[in-house]
DNA sequence: TCGATCGATTTGGCATACAATTTTGGCGCA
DNA sequence: TGCGCCAAAATTGTATGCCAAATCGATCGA
């Protein structure tokens, strides 16, 4: 994406979360390039994206308006990310590269550093964001990558990443050595499995956490 | 879509499908606004959307160049659709209403009409699209539907239909009605079953045709 | 007083003009 | 002759303006 897009995503997408512009509340192109001091051209290449995550929803007359989440798709959402996911591990396993693998590692050792108290938030979701695009790019299929995109985007996920408690972060780490172990060894169905149970354990703390706080609250955090 | 950049869409797809546009070619947007008389703004939009289907490729600084298939790619694209369309069938099994039972119903007998000698492909591909755009749709589940326009949508698949023979027209049908009954009965594992079954079946009449056929070959018969 | 229709205003779609960036070709120097 | 740098050409990115369509409100008629 380019500057003037990206601004305006950034801006569109702080707007949404925060809660500043409410769900089914109606905005216009012209509101929000005022907004994000922009045109309405890199808006309009924002807004598309958005509406690919679902953020934004158009109307059949082409009005635009906030999504309003519901409770639910948090379910949807993982469970396909569970599929995706499951299938680009299960991928890598007979592709990935010695070279990758090692890239692995790293990106792991910078995830366990991140996570020793106190937690530094932003360089887990850094490295965990690291490692699981390795593992994407070795399934190498660029349409998982695309799909994987959609699904991971949602700020929603990263957003409440600031309410794990501590033995989740442990609990990643464990779980991406034991995915690197499967991937060296060649093992699809051994890497699905572990990427699958990484996945729903991750919903699970999630959904836990969703019944006390909002969406609004989670990004406020 | 809207008027221009559905136009800009199809005649560059039409383009890229029938080899007038050689794959790896580097094309530039103006290029296009020219081939499909519109201006650089929807022509834009609809880059957007086909480098999303994975027809044209940006190199990142920006440039286009026409995407080429791996005959490795077929398998990637079927595999995600087996994954996605039977998480939907799945879903939809405990969610579908009465109404679009009969909906399912009426669109697989119009497949059955289209598919009597002589057979009519065009009314086959539309009743079978609307086949699962209903599970789609009962699945109740608004990514799940972007993610499949990705993947169906991509014209190579259509295209080869014009190659199918009568017997896999007829298990189409047949294998609809039977996913039909799983619905009605709300078996998610049976419906989701069913429709694995239903596009490995697809993906392999493909892949025997595609041995002998390129995709090129396919669009034009 | 309620409803319908017509007009004004808003909103999105598209084209075009302009700016920024990248590529390419040529020229000079080693 | 080859390498590197600079400039010009080409290409993408961004802004703006105009047009068509849709929405909302007001006024007129029943």
């Amino acid at each position: 994406m380019t500057r003037a897009s990206r601004r305006a995503y950034d801006v569109i997408q702080e707007l949404i979360l925060t809660g500043k512009l409410a769900p089914a509340e109606p905005i216009t192109e012209t509101e929000l390039s005022v907004l994000a001091e922009v045109s309405r051209t890199p808006v309009r290449e924002a807004i598309s994206q958005l509406e690919n995550e679902g953020l934004v929803t158009r109307s059949e007359t082409g009005r635009l308006t906030v999504s309003k989440w519901q409770s639910e798709e948090l379910e949807d959402l993982f469970s396909l990310r569970t599929l995706v996911e499951g299938y680009a591990a299960e991928r890598a396993a007979t592709r990935i590269s010695p070279a990758e693998i090692a890239e692995l590692k790293e990106a792991n050792e910078q995830l366990h550093e991140a996570v020793r108290e106190p937690v530094d938030i932003t360089a887990f979701l850094d490295a965990n964001r690291r490692f699981h695009d390795i593992i994407i790019r070795a399934s190498a299929s660029k349409r998982t990558a695309g799909i994987l995109a959609r699904l991971v985007e949602q700020p929603i996920v990263s957003a409440t990443a600031h309410r794990y408690d501590h033995s989740l972060f442990q609990s990643s780490y464990d779980e991406h050595a034991e995915l690197i172990v499967a991937l060296d060894h060649g093992d699809p169905l051994w890497a699905k499995a572990i990427m699958t149970m990484h996945i729903r354990r991750a919903y699970h703390a999630l959904s836990n956490l969703k019944n006390s706080v909002t969406a609004t609250d989670a990004i406020q955090a």
